[in-house]
DNA sequence: AGGGAAACCCGAACGC
DNA sequence: TGCGTTCGGGTTTCCC
C-alpha cells in the first residue's frame, strides 16, 4: 500500500525520494518573479508579489487537485492543471523557458512553477476556503460512505461521465481516471446517475478508489510530451486504447465525445440500460 | 436542472 | 518543404 495520497502527491511534485523532508519547508520567500501574469489568479500580479514577500512556508498539503501551502499568515494555493509542474532547483540551475512564476527562497533554492500551456494558476489568500469552497468530498475520505455516495448519485439526474468530472460532486477525478473507473465498474458513461442500483453505486465508488490508488502507486500517467508523470499509462484499460481489445472481454474499445470530452469505453462490458 | 459550446493555451501531429 | 488545421488536458462562464 502506498502512503496517503497527500504525501505521495506532494512528494512527486517536489521531486522527493522516500522519507525525504521537503527542502522548502520552513524557508522564507525572499522574492517572486512573474513571467506570465495570467498565472496569478488572485490577487493581481503586483499585489501578489508584494504580499508574499517575507512569508515563510509552514506546511504543505493537498485538497482535490490543489496544492495548499500554509504560509506565516496567508495561504498559497497552486493548481497545475495539465501541463503545470513544480520543481525545486538550486540557484545555479538555469530557468526554463516555460517557467511562469519563480519563488526565490532564502537558502540558495528556488521553487519554479513551470507550465507550458499556461493553464495553471496560483492564488494568495487569507482563507483557503475562498478557493476551495464548493469542492465535493475527497474520494478517500472515510466519511464518504457507500450510503452517502449512493445518496449523492440519486440526488442528480445526470450522465455519469460529466457528473464524475464535476469537482463539486466528487473532488479529484479527471478525464483519464473517470474513463478507467467507469470501465472497472462496468457502467456506461451516459448512464443516468439516479438509475444506479445500490450495488452498482458501491461498485463505482470502489472502482474509483481502486483506479486512483493504482494511479498514485504508478505516480500518475505520462500521456503526452508535456504531460509527464509516472507509468500509469501502462495500466490503461480503455483510455487512449480506441480499437484495441477490452482487457475483460476482448471487444474493441469505442471512443465517443461526451460533454466535450473524449470518452473511452467497452461497448460489451459497459451497457447503457434502457430508459 | 442539465446539457452544449466557447474560452483559455501550446505544440505535436496531421492533411494537403 | 511549408503551410494550415486539429487535438486535448481542467475549469469557468455563458447560453439554451
Amino acid at each position: 500500500m502506498p502512503e496517503l495520497p497527500e504525501v505521495e502527491t506532494i512528494r512527486r511534485f517536489l521531486s522527493l525520494g522516500q522519507g525525504e523532508r521537503p527542502a522548502i519547508l520552513g524557508r522564507k520567500l525572499q522574492s517572486v518573479e512573474v513571467f506570465w501574469e495570467r498565472s496569478i489568479a488572485y490577487p493581481d500580479s503586483a499585489l501578489f508579489v508584494k504580499q508574499i514577500k517575507g512569508q515563510v512556508i509552514q506546511e504543505i498539503s493537498r485538497r482535490a487537485k490543489y496544492l495548499v501551502f500554509r504560509l506565516s499568515d496567508r495561504w498559497l494555493l497552486i493548481h497545475l492543471r495539465m501541463s503545470g509542474d513544480l520543481s525545486v532547483r538550486h540557484d545555479s540551475q538555469a530557468r526554463d523557458p516555460y517557467d511562469r512564476v519563480v519563488f526565490n527562497l532564502d537558502c540558495s533554492l528556488y521553487l519554479a512553477f513551470n507550465d507550458t500551456r499556461k493553464f495553471g494558476k496560483v492564488w494568495l489568500v487569507d482563507d483557503p476556503e475562498l478557493v476551495l469552497a464548493g469542492l465535493g468530498p475527497e474520494p478517500f475520505d472515510p466519511q464518504l460512505t457507500e450510503a452517502d455516495f449512493f445518496a449523492r448519485l440519486q440526488a442528480y439526474r445526470r450522465q455519469l461521465k460529466p457528473l464524475l468530472l464535476d469537482q463539486s460532486f466528487l473532488a479529484g477525478l479527471g478525464n483519464i481516471y473517470t474513463d478507467e473507473a467507469l470501465h472497472l465498474a462496468r457502467l456506461h458513461p451516459l448512464m443516468r446517475s439516479d438509475q444506479l442500483s445500490m450495488e452498482q453505486s458501491q461498485q463505482l465508488l470502489e472502482s474509483i478508489r481502486q483506479v486512483l490508488m493504482l494511479g498514485i502507486e504508478s505516480q500518475g500517467a505520462s500521456i503526452d510530451w508535456v504531460y509527464r508523470g509516472g507509468e500509469f499509462q501502462n495500466h490503461f484499460r480503455v483510455y487512449q486504447r480506441t480499437g484495441q481489445p477490452c482487457p475483460t472481454c476482448g471487444t474493441g474499445i469505442f471512443k465517443v465525445t461526451i460533454g466535450q470530452r473524449g470518452t473511452h469505453f467497452c461497448p460489451t462490458c459497459q451497457i447503457k440500460p434502457e430508459l
